[in-house]
DNA sequence: AGGATGATATCC
DNA sequence: GATATCATCCTC
């Protein structure tokens, strides 16, 4: 049983650099949703970053909308959305203020408090209990944040064209989806 | 392969 | 005000 009580966020300044480099540095750190009594933790093992407006697969690319207020906004807070009216996902916010950029979790690995599969971004959310309640909430913060875990595990990252983003042209083929290479938890593909 | 299910962006 | 679309998941 890890050491949960002394998990602390990672700073602003982890967040406030170039998207590719978060999306990267985010595998292998752990989400903790401290909820109801009980503290719930995943490893990341599979991210997507999204490049601002010009990245015509963000939800950005047309510039800012009253639902994008918080990609725009200042690097280390949740940008949380529904899709297909359904499924949650969540984004951490990255780069300087106004970048709008962020990077999509797409899979846990389980570590603690977590019921049920937690690969694909819709699952991910259920089972860490975040929703659209959790919008534009700072990460550097006491309930939801992400941690540097107690010991390091060695892996190898790699990387390969995000996930049902088709319709974006060009943009669809880039390389901007990061997994761990091997861990059975990233989703299918 | 297809349906669920609702917010949102973009049109009129 | 209408409608097409959607960074998904589940069941058939």
């Amino acid at each position: 049983m890890p050491e949960l009580d002394h998990l602390q966020p990672l700073p602003r300044e982890f967040y406030a650099r170039d998207t590719q480099q978060v999306a990267r540095a985010l595998l292998g750190r752990w989400l903790v949703h401290r909820v109801e009594g009980q503290c719930r933790v995943g490893r990341i093992v599979e991210t997507e970053a999204y490049l601002g407006p010009g990245d015509l697969a963000a939800h950005t690319a047309r510039g800012p909308t009253p639902r994008t207020r918080a990609m725009f906004g200042p690097p280390g807070h949740a940008y949380v959305y529904l899709i297909y009216g359904m499924h949650h996902c969540m984004n951490v916010v990255t780069g300087p203020e106004g970048s709008g950029t962020a990077v999509l979790l797409r899979a846990l690995e389980p570590v603690v408090n977590l019921d049920g599969a937690c690969n694909g971004p819709g699952r991910l959310c259920r089972a860490m209990g975040i929703d659209r309640s959790h919008y534009g909430q700072d990460l550097v913060g006491e309930e939801l944040f992400i941690a540097q875990p107690p010991e390091d595990a060695h892996f190898t990252i790699a990387s390969s064209a995000r996930i049902g983003v088709d319709y974006a042209g060009e943009w669809a083929a880039k390389p901007l989806r990061f997994y761990i290479q091997g861990n059975p938890c990233v989703s299918r593909r």
